[in-house]
RNA sequence: GCCCGAGUGGUGGAAUGGCAGACACGCGGGACUCAAAAUCCCGUGCCGGCAACGGCGUGUGGGUUCGACUCCCUCCUCGGGCACCA
């Protein structure tokens, strides 16, 4: 960081000057004056219900950690609330709110590390929090302020687990889930990175086998992914949820055996099922048992027991030798009806498809390791495209053709096709004979909500004995969490709500008999899949969100983010959305019209985490340069949705910007309209520029076309160099301030208000452009020979072809590259460019 | 391995296929000052030249075009996502 002097000159700076001296810009009195009154007349109060032309501007409520907010906050918000307030200057009713994802494992295992109980923890962060998002001057309407821990908040998180329960898209599903040993929990998949948990880089997670809740949110993995090309979103997260759906095309196929169930395989190539020279099922697939023969039983059964006790992950992780176990069993290939062998082995998944496939080992890189290994039959069904018409031979070329534009071979009457016409016919084939179905496949997996843990909203369902699952009926909700001290997740598996006796035993809500209560908490990802619904809606406490309100204000019009939340929240919140839709309770179907990736603040060039200790804080310096200078400096960083490199020198430059601009204003004499034409013109083209650059989120260029203008604007009439007594006209001065009070919304105020108006500069209109005035008399075009650049020419718009060349010929830094030759062609573009090849 | 995104001065970055480097930081020089800070002015891609000026220049190599940072192909590096998903 910088030595302080500079801020600490600039601040002292009334007092230390002479008497007739202006006074200088002092940004921690204009900041707190102006939060001052924003509160006082209710500035940032929205009419939710009085609103003419809404427009809802949401930002991702933060998690409030007891670091506070760092600059990477900082750069979403503000990004975020410049987009509102500009919105708000073209005329919108603009609705700015701000919440907290106060529950979860973050806040938990802080308040485990310092020993503190997260309820006495979080409302310490979340007033500490809300002090700062203050100080950075967002447009947040606080009447509206929500937190998912307070419980009129997850009363309502309960209810929507409720409504998709009776939907039947709730369900309870006993299956290996990932744990991590640290966090004493299950984690989702998405929370585990190569096989280590998201929370601690440094412990492998393990596999457990437990009853868990999960959304089927795959039955909607259709329409999740085909409403994506309607949404208005950055293309990186359409893109990132595409991938995480996983949408493939293919066929199932099935496979007699000796057994009376035939084994189906899932397969995006029914085009080299010729080649299909054994099959492999998951160690987990039901078949296995019964497809073992006596001999192999030992094998086969010591096998699964080891993979058992793998972890889900590792299980998974890295190009591990395969391994795997002959069964003794053979089943029918449905294309040549030659017999062949049954395996099982790892690297098939249960969880994917038909948990079971058929081994191509000449067409796939998996099953030509696996064949190689275990010295499996390969043949080869397809010749890759330029290949010698023979059949390349297995033991030359020593990999798989997986080649998709390839010519079928060994494979009957199919021989001569191409893979991509014998994926539709061989399936056809097949099917008359049923042996196939055409099938698509989603990767996407259901979401898994169950947390054993103790922060969280306890999820609203009793056990009992007679009448089984009996979800809290909702007149009960909500389903307090119980105050237990000792919060601390035990080697059990078990959540520590178990522990609490009182809370734990209850009369079933069905037959009165003793029952119990669900233990386990929900997944952050729910509180947060729905936040969005409830702020305009805070005020009901009968209702999770208003419908009149609902129906105003919704879906959201501009949502900005991280793309870290691309698959998980973003996702999970679509696919309430969709829910809540069909079941009738909201009338659209996708929550944001509009979303927009932020990039990432860097440090150094690389990202800013505790570890590498180059964490920037943001408070030293909002103190020292104040919120103002402070955005603006975020914000130039670089281009918004792709983020920057945060470095301490260089904010100077937005003081300087601001300093120059302050001395202008004051320097404003009345309207003489005696503006320069040329200084007319170039504030035309800022307003065009800055209206542009904003409406693109290219927040850097606007800062920039803006120093551009006022330097312009200073030296036209004198303020650059101190000419005593200059002025500039208030035309010239006013609309700028207005282009600028999204980024600097004090100061513009400020700035404002010495203009000497007594309405907030946010009920001032957006400055208008117009085009004529924008475009200048006289361009400078450029002069090429032979597209190297030899000279420029400034003469009146609109001149002819002709008129341009002849200027140019008349030019002699053009003539010496032109004369004794031959002009051959010319370009012309008007006003701008003329190319003379010779 | 697969799918994205990005490589431009000392630095952050700017440029609907049409003057590369806007704007800003930093740096050099000057003014003001007893001096410093702040402020203001001038300069600042690289090479050659006193200069006029010339040559080179947007990760690499090729291509399309009168003209390419921009479009196409190859490769390299960095960042992100997915990854035994059949």
């Amino acid at each position: 960081m910088r030595k302080p002097q500079n801020a600490q000159q600039r601040s002292q700076g009334p007092q230390l000057e002479q008497r007739n001296a202006p006074p200088a810009y002092d940004p921690a009195a204009v900041e707190v004056k102006w939060r001052r009154v924003w509160a006082e007349r209710r500035i940032n109060v929205t009419d939710l219900r009085g609103a003419a032309s809404p427009y809802y501007n949401l930002m991702m409520f933060p998690y409030p950690s007891a670091e506070g907010l760092h600059v990477g906050n900082v750069f979403a918000f503000v990004g975020a609330d410049i987009h509102g307030r500009f919105q708000r200057l073209r005329g919108r009713d603009v609705f700015e709110p701000i919440g907290f994802d106060a529950f979860g494992i973050h806040s938990e295992n802080y308040a485990l590390k310092v020993n503190q109980h997260p309820g006495r923890l979080i409302p310490a962060n979340i007033a500490n929090f809300r002090e700062q998002l203050r100080r950075i001057g967002l447009m947040v309407d606080w009447d509206h302020e929500l937190a998912t821990t307070d419980p009129a908040y997850y009363k309502w998180t309960q209810w929507i687990f409720l409504q998709l329960y009776k939907a039947g898209l709730a369900v309870r599903k006993r299956a290996p889930v990932n744990w991590c040993p640290e966090c004493k929990t299950v984690l989702a998949n998405e929370q585990v990175i190569d096989g280590f948990c998201e929370r601690h880089p440094a412990v492998r997670v393990t596999q457990r086998l437990l009853e868990q809740w999960f959304f089927t949110i795959t039955r909607y993995a259709e329409r999740l992914l085909d409403n994506l090309k309607t949404l208005d979103w950055s293309e990186s997260t359409r893109l990132l949820q595409t991938n995480w759906i996983g949408r493939s095309e293919g066929a199932e196929l099935a496979f007699a055996t000796p057994v009376s169930d035939p084994i189906r395989v899932y397969t995006t190539r029914p085009d080299t099922v010729f080649g299909a020279t054994y099959l492999v099922l998951a160690p987990e697939h039901p078949l296995v048992e019964a497809l073992t023969a006596g001999d192999r039983q030992a094998d086969v059964r010591a096998y699964r027991s080891r993979v058992a006790q793998m972890d889900v992950v590792s299980r998974k992780v890295g190009e591990r030798q395969k391994t795997g176990v002959f069964t003794g069993s053979y089943a029918r290939n449905p294309a040549t009806g030659e017999s062949v062998p049954i395996w099982v082995a790892d690297y098939v998944l249960m969880e994917y498809g038909t948990g079971a496939i058929m081994g191509v080992p000449g067409h796939d890189e998996r099953d030509y390791a696996f064949a190689k290994h275990f010295g499996l039959e390969i043949r080869w069904v397809v010749r890759p495209a330029g290949a010698a018409a023979r059949a390349p031979d297995p033991d030359v070329v020593d990999m798989p053709c997986t080649d998709w534009d390839g010519v079928l071979i060994n494979s009957g009457q199919f021989d001569g096709l191409s893979c991509r016409e014998a994926v539709p016919a061989i399936t056809a084939w097949l099917a008359e004979q049923g042996f196939a179905t055409p099938q698509v496949q989603y990767r996407l997996h259901d979401w898994c909500i169950s947390r054993q843990r103790y922060w969280g909203p306890p999820i609203p369902v009793i056990y009992c004995d007679v009448c089984d699952v009996v979800p809290v009926p909702e007149k009960d909700l909500p389903v307090l969490l119980p105050p237990l001290e000792d919060f601390r997740p035990d080697e059990s598996g078990v959540s520590p709500l178990a522990r609490a006796e009182e809370w734990y035993r209850v009369p079933c809500p069905g037959c009165g008999n003793p029952a119990r209560r669900e233990t386990d908490v929900s997944d952050t990802f729910l509180d947060s899949a729905w936040y969005f619904l409830r702020y305009p809606s805070t005020e009901f406490p009968d209702r999770p969100f208003d419908r009149g309100l609902t129906e105003k204000w919704l879906p959201v019009d501009s949502y900005i983010g991280g793309n870290e939340h691309a698959v998980l929240h973003l996702m999970y919140s679509r696919f309430i959305t969709m829910v809540l839709h069909d079941l009738g309770h909201l009338p659209f179907d996708e929550p944001y019209k509009r979303f927009r990736a932020h990039g990432t603040i860097v440090k150094d060039g690389a990202k800013m985490s505790k570890s590498r200790g180059n964490v920037v804080i943001p408070d030293a310096y909002i103190a020292k340069w104040g919120a103002d200078t402070f955005r603006m400096y975020l914000m130039f960083l670089g281009p918004y949705q792709e983020g920057g490199d945060f470095r301490d020198d260089g904010i100077l430059g937005q003081r300087r910007f601001l300093d120059k601009l302050w001395s202008t204003v004051l320097a404003t004499g009345a309207d003489d309209g005696g503006s320069e034409r040329a200084v007319e013109t170039k504030l035309h083209q800022t307003i065009r520029r800055v209206t542009a650059s904003l409406e693109e989120l290219r927040y850097n260029t606007a800062i920039a076309a803006l120093m551009e203008y006022l330097n312009l604007l200073r030296e036209t009439s004198g303020l650059g160099v101190s000419r005593p007594g200059a002025s500039v006209a208030r035309t010239l001065v006013e609309p700028m301030i207005v282009m600028l009070a999204p980024f600097a919304p004090h100061f513009a105020e400020e700035c404002w208000e010495r203009l000497g108006h007594a309405q907030s500069v946010f009920r001032a209109p957006w400055p208008a452009w117009d085009e004529a005035r924008a475009r200048e008399d006289e361009v400078e075009v450029a002069v090429q020979v032979n597209g190297k650049l030899r000279g420029r020419l400034t003469i009146p718009r609109g001149l002819s072809q002709q008129q341009v060349v002849d200027r140019a010929l008349a030019d002699a830094a053009v003539r010496r590259f032109v004369d004794g030759k031959a002009i051959r062609k010319v370009v012309y573009v008007q006003d701008k460019l003329v190319n003379l090849v010779v």
